[in-house]
DNA sequence: CTGAAAGCGCTTACAG
DNA sequence: CTGAAAGCGCTTACAG
């Protein structure tokens, strides 16, 4: 760093010039100070140190008492943000606010999905005395913990490995909600799920090297949610490699080539929905007039397409509060903790057109 | 916390062990591990400590090391992240590119634009020895730092502040531009600015209470850039509240209601020119062949309209990136550095429509 | 009720 | 070349 006095020029006020101020011991300020009462400190007294404190503008430094204590006060998110663009954000501002109540302070860090990087990042987090850790993807999916998280506790946010406090979101309730949505309407037999995986990893755990719950979850809800209404998907749609608009716009436009003629789209997430209604706009099909779509995530993208998306929401910012809050009190909860993912209605959904 | 110890079970190695383990003293071990030469350990020594710190899993304790340094190896990016939903990620991203190097950690932390609430953090983090902090903001503003910043090291990110090193996006040279993008395509004489100020704030240097350097300076650009090639706007448009979707198309619908025939419209940000999309469509406009359309930000949502739309983006990445370099190095600019906003090209400029 | 002292784990002058 | 000691600023048993 540039300026080589660490406190700014302005040197710091220490407790022992507190309590000579007081006129008392440095153990005597510090009990008043912490309003200890074991050695019962006459108020009087005590209201001295607080006024001496005051006066003189002490704020207790953290490290001494981090060293003595063995506390921090401190958590961090460990991520592997990188490479995704959304709702990092939201998901850190969830545990912020938690934090903030209890006086705690969130470093926050990037691993690049790099396991070398990981280690030492974690490593150097251990050395700062860290209270804990949130073990957080971008990507609702199972992971591998590193060894290293175990030497604090921990709590997974978005992600679940065996044995370990997670909180993730209800991804089978959101497919059940998706469902809902469209047999509400009235749609029953030409609803088409878009973003399933290319043929080939059809039945594989993974993606990407990843296992996205997200997926299979999503499908597993809206198929339960469709057999108890007596009826099913009427079939899916692979996408190439990403759930991403351009894959979008290419899956349906396949769909659609193969004449098949869906009265409603189920979306893996709302990137794929809007390539959808590009395709739709393509092919001279209307939303929701020929065509009902629903998404998942509940982005900024649903406000950009017209009707507006319909789209079933990740609680990024629920999920960082509860995350935050579970790992302060040391919730012990073996399950994942599920966190519903609400419906957000936008206008791409309507009674099915009568068919030819 | 919930366990109550601190190291998670394994006690940690201290120095004084590896000192033991070597046969050294305890300031030979230090002086080895440090690599210092001031008192000339014998390589053979030195290799001796290494290799007994190795073996014992030595790592130091920087809580310790911080309170007898008063260096942290810590930074601290303040901001007014919450009610922004967008590119908090990718700068903070940036940064922590930066300062993974010099192996620095980042605490992040959110004012919620409340003083009271920024006053109590930063003495937070003061009592914690950061080395230094970034001062951000979510949008291009001027801003008053808080007194507490000036204790230690600051850099200012995507605002700024007189005599306070800064970084913040070209503005200016963003709305030459999309100024330029548009006159390469033909345009001239009916190019229509989105999003200036509603008329009761015209002239008023706040906005929210702010002042929004993107606005002014990206006007300023445009308008310089067309009075360079002998042109003008044809007029602005002004939003109501915010820059969102719902304010572009309200203002570009009200301003073809008027009668104006825009060949181009310069959207104060994507969102803007996503509703200015939906306004078109309505009046069964057609972009670009009817329309030319050009936002700022460069963000997710010029994937999400159909054609792409082109923009000129905000480095936020690169932001973070420097301005964390700049407070590493202690740069001393007193001119905030400008880092260039690059045009992303889609497919919503064509040459303009003729006129009837 | 109060005060003197130890100790958290380091770094670093200082004396040999 | 090496070692004993001070000290960063706290908290907290312990003896009065």
């Amino acid at each position: 760093m540039a300026s080589s006095d660490g406190q700014g020029g302005s040197r710091r006020v220490t407790l022992t010039e507190v309590a000579r101020r007081a006129g008392v011991s440095r153990s005597a300020a510090s009990f008043a100070l912490n309003g200890r009462t074991d050695l019962r400190i006459s108020e009087e007294t005590s209201a001295r140190v607080r006024r001496a404190a005051e006066e003189l503008g002490y704020s207790p430094n953290t490290t001494a008492r981090t060293l003595r204590t063995g506390k921090s006060g401190t958590v961090a998110l460990i991520s592997d943000f990188i490479g995704t663009t959304s709702f990092a954000n939201a998901m850190v501002r969830g545990a912020l606010q938690t934090l903030r109540d209890a006086d705690t302070l969130l470093y926050t860090v990037d691993t690049q999905g790099d396991p070398d990087v990981e280690a030492k990042l974690l490593q150097n987090l251990l050395d700062r005395d860290v209270d804990g850790f949130l073990y957080a993807s971008m990507f609702t999916r199972q992971v591998d913990v590193p060894p290293l998280t175990r030497n604090a506790p921990l709590v997974l946010l978005n992600c679940a490995s065996p044995d370990i406090p997670a909180v993730i979101p209800d991804e089978r309730g959101a497919g059940e909600t998706a469902a809902a949505a469209l047999l509400d309407a009235g749609h029953r037999d030409a609803i088409w799920f878009v973003g399933s995986f290319p043929p080939g990893f059809t039945g594989a755990a993974v993606w990407n090297g990843w296992s996205p719950l997200a997926l299979t979850e999503r499908l597993d809800g809206i198929q339960a949610r469709l057999a108890a209404a007596g009826t099913a998907l009427a079939g899916t749609a692979p996408i190439e490699t990403d759930w991403d608009v351009e894959n979008g716009r290419a899956a349906v436009t396949r769909l659609l080539g193969s004449g098949a003629r869906p009265s409603a789209l189920i979306c893996a997430n709302d990137a794929l929905a809007v390539g959808a209604y590009h395709a739709l706009s393509v092919a001279a099909l209307q939303v929701p007039e020929d065509v009902s779509v629903i998404g998942f995530d509940g982005s900024a993208l649903t406000q950009a397409v017209l009707p507006r998306l319909t789209s079933v929401a990740l609680p990024y910012e629920e999920l960082g509060r509860i995350a935050a809050g579970m790992l302060l009190q040391g919730d012990p909860a073996s399950r994942p903790h599920r966190v519903p993912m609400p419906l957000v209605p936008g206008a791409s959904i309507a009674s099915p057109a009568p068919r030819d």
